[in-house]
DNA sequence: AACAACCTCAACCGCATCAGA
DNA sequence: GTCTGATGCGGTTGAGGTTGT
């Protein structure tokens, strides 16, 4: 935003030892702090941002200068105009992912989490509640859907309809992406793997007892 | 034109996890 | 096994822009 926001005050400063903060510059990052850290991440690489942060003398701590490599000076980043396709495949994701955001974005080659997370917080979280208020007021309208039907609903809900997609050749949708690599979760940590798992296990259980 | 309300998104914060000593 | 610093993540904030009245 605007330069002259800029301000330096006092800040919570996680790089500093307690009892001695820093004055920390802070706010919008300017094109000649952007040159400053994107030379000196040439040099060094993308790691040890406190030294980073002190080598490109940059009033700045390292937790900001990862945060502004990360979303704007990495190369190949995309700036903005979500697809429809992109915004797509956010939705199947998030709704098997959840909150997720790194790993959506990790789906999303050139997206960063914080652009997904605010993009859902300010597009799609607002179509969803709009979509949901609607398909309440259907649903009102006739119950006259079969058990089968309430079942591929629920799993729609979970898993983004993905089995769907995955069965059809995903005939509703925009998004042409790769299966197998969708589904692979090779590359995150044991962690992640865990949760993913935990999640295919207790959706299967859900499938048998339907 | 002036003001308020709303929207967008860059940046910050706190916490969790990882990695090395 | 424990400690400590570095890194990563998700939630939240707030400045500036846009739209409505």
């Amino acid at each position: 935003m605007a330069e002259e926001s800029m301000i330096k005050r006092e800040i919570k400063n996680d790089d500093q030892p307690a009892g001695k903060k820093e004055m920390m510059n802070r706010g919008a990052w300017t094109a000649e702090e952007d040159r400053k850290l994107a030379e000196v991440i040439e040099i060094h690489g993308p790691k040890r941002w406190k030294k980073i942060a002190a080598k490109a003398g940059l009033d700045r701590c390292g937790k900001s200068c990862r945060l502004r490599w990360m979303n704007y000076l990495r190369p190949n980043i995309k700036r903005g105009n979500i697809t429809d396709q992109e915004e797509d495949l956010i939705l199947r994701l998030h709704k098997l992912l959840g909150n997720r955001w790194s790993l959506i974005a990790g789906r999303l080659p050139g997206r960063t989490d914080n652009e997904i997370k605010n993009y859902w917080n300010s597009h799609l979280s607002k179509k969803i509640n709009q979509v949901e208020k609607q398909s309440e007021g259907s649903r009102r309208e006739g119950s006259r859907s079969t058990k089968r039907r309430r079942v591929v609903e629920k799993k729609g809900e979970d898993m983004g309809e993905v089995e769907d997609s995955k069965s059809n050749g995903c005939e509703d949708s925009k998004y042409e992406f790769d299966h197998d690599d969708f589904f692979d979760f090779s590359n995150e940590s044991p962690l992640t793997l865990e949760w993913v798992s935990k999640f295919l296990e207790v959706d299967n259980k859900l499938c048998e007892l339907s």
